[in-house]
DNA sequence: TTCTGTGAATTTATTCACAGCA
DNA sequence: TGCTGTGAATAAATTCACAGAA
């Protein structure tokens, strides 16, 4: 399968979840899994995973399946987590705060490298190592600690016009925690996580019960 | 258009979205809104936007467009927003107190009645006015507060056992916050919030730059 | 005219089903 | 035999394109 095959999105967000998998029967000790395990565990099809997996190369051995260890390593290869990732946070408020508490960054590829915020009393702090920048500071401090991914949990209201400083500071992804829909031009990749908006969701399916 | 139609789940999760464009734009005034716009600022087809709405009425005009308040209303209503709906943050860690002190919840249409954790340390505090009980008393605490939403927030190596705790005590829905892949029977609800997942997914584009 | 509501066409994603290798 | 890798079939979601109401 050429290097060049358009790869669906649904792929790249269902490979990390085989790797959630792996880490939760690593124990159960084989050392192979077949697409029906992974399938079975994953709650997906069986022909999903082997298309997915195919789509970078042929992991697998036919009448055996695939190898844990090294799956495991070509996924991440592939996700891009054989390196570490520079992060920032933004807004140092409650929900800012836990997250830079969050242990799970720093265990996968994720290095916290600054916070920001534009309240006075917050700027210049330091929690769990991280120090807390004015906002104003942005473009320099985006330079200089080569930031490369945004984290996004300011309030609502405010969460455009804090977007529009990070795509103008050059970094190219954004994580954004805000209950609000960003528009952000095309070179700036966005990922939302809305927790509201998951609520709702199931409340829509709870009604119809 | 019929009651009884399947609805998609991409429509649901759109509608939400039109909710948070509303709060968004709401200012600006206008008492209507077309297609075209509520597209455009949504970062949607506009076709999809008429699709999405009238699988659940006629809320337009020809020619003129929908009424936001009215439209706004609607969704409310669709989604289940119109009624509060009981919730428990499961897992009084960082993330869980964070979660339990987010203000977002309350203003949407959940009503945080307790939290739940094995910690001695922890349990019969309260926090924000949230009593935190002992996970073992869950099966009675869910019947007498009528919990309907579970929100997880434990460490992902309990993930699975709390949430099987969820269901014996037939809370009908979890929201997991938890970098775990749950397994749940059919008639309970589940839906994911993956930080880790999100930020994999981020770095997958970020590196074919 | 403008803009909705919706069938038809298209695109994208999932699942089937099987040839071929260990 | 058991299982992968993958074309072909199917299903689902999106977009086009236009008839018809205001």
């Amino acid at each position: 399968m050429g290097p060049k095959m358009k790869i669906p999105v649904t792929t790249v967000n269902r490979l990390s979840l085989y790797l959630r998998v792996f880490s939760q029967i690593e124990k159960a000790g084989n050392d192979t899994i077949s697409s029906k395990e992974l399938a079975e565990v994953s709650g997906i099809n069986s022909a999903q995973v082997r298309k997915d997996l195919a789509y970078f190369g042929q992991f697998g051995r036919r009448g055996v399946g695939y190898p844990v260890a090294e799956l495991k390593k070509q996924i991440r290869g592939i996700l891009g987590l054989d390196r570490d990732w520079n992060a920032a946070i933004f807004g140092a408020g409650r929900l800012g705060q836990a997250l830079m508490m969050y242990p799970g960054f720093g265990a996968y590829s994720f290095h916290m490298v600054a916070a920001f915020d534009s309240d006075p009393d917050k700027i210049s702090w330091e929690l769990e190592g991280i120090r807390i920048y004015d906002l104003a500071d942005l473009k320099r401090q985006a330079k200089d600690l080569k930031i490369e991914i945004a984290i996004l949990a300011v309030p609502a209201a405010v969460a455009q016009d804090v977007a529009n400083r990070i795509v103008a500071a050059k970094i190219p992804a954004i994580l954004n925690f805000a209950p609000a829909h960003l528009n952000v031009p095309a070179g700036t990749m966005l990922r939302n996580v809305d927790f509201a908006s998951e609520l709702e969701a199931l409340t829509y399916f709870l009604q119809k019960t």
